[in-house]
DNA sequence: ATATATGCAAAGGATTTGCACGGTT
DNA sequence: AACCGTGCAAATCCTTTGCATATAT
């Protein structure tokens, strides 16, 4: 089971075999909206794939973010979070937490605003710090309709 | 042991003692520029004060986030981080994290676009999704020189 | 004097690690 | 057949909780 044949160049680099449980993973991913815990992947999993190790979803997370086909957050609930992170630039988003229950809502309004200011200060890092800017997190926190 | 008059205000809605875990853990805050975590503190007060519990170090640091003395922050090393909040807007910056390393830059330009973009947010979070905005974060990540 | 804050020990929860087995290549 | 990936159990690490004691007011 090889994959899909536009990472074929991106496995090599980080792993042998492509398995059904990484494959259940990632399309689990792929299909979901929601910022899932490790937890929530191997309960969502378990129904269709009884079996899958907890151990299995980690390894599996951490392997994926080092492939860049997801990103990792932590909203601090006290557990990571994931989210597929789609090729085209207008699935780039932002999240809005609410400290009263949790809740995140993506958000994706003044891109290009956004995407100026992140330029211009991704330069600057570079050459003050010699620093390499690999991805930027932007977050808003507050109360929702509910908690406020 | 009364603290500074200036939050007189804030101590009686948070709390009803002022202490001298409080004092020393509050003074440790105000006077480091790091992103210590709660273990860091710890052992930074062991020395000055032993006897000094690690929980008292949790509880204090709850409250202050609580009193918006400080902030709390998930880098993802696997635990939370805290520092002081300065009261005047220069004070206000954000993160730059490495990768390789975990250092943390603070970093401070290009603030009035960006108080320029978050007002913006701000304003449309409230329309859309009547969200009360409390706070913001804005952090990138990539590799620093010494990792790259 | 009285109720809050502290410190210790234990519990809780997320994530990682060791290891023998199973499945890809 | 070789060896990478998996799953289980145990270990680890951070954080929270229960409770008797100390202490600020």
């Amino acid at each position: 089971m090889p994959g899909p044949r536009k990472w074929r160049h991106r496995q090599r680099q980080h792993f042998e075999r492509w398995t059904a449980p990484r494959e259940a993973i990632l399309d689990l991913m792929r299909h979901t909206s929601k910022h899932l815990s490790a937890k929530d992947i191997y309960a969502a999993l378990y129904r269709m794939y009884p079996g899958i190790g907890l151990t299995t979803v980690y390894r599996t997370l951490d392997l994926l973010v080092r492939m860049g086909l997801i990103n990792k957050f932590s909203f601090g609930d006290g557990q990571n979070r994931y989210e597929f992170r789609s090729e085209d630039k207008r699935g780039h988003h932002h999240h809005v937490i609410c400290s009263g229950c949790g809740k995140i809502i993506d958000y994706s309004d003044f891109m290009e605003d956004e995407l100026e200011l992140v330029r211009k200060t991704e330069k600057r890092l570079s050459e003050k710090y010699n620093f390499k800017v690999a991805g930027h997190n932007i977050e808003f926190y507050g109360l929702c309709e509910k908690c406020r």
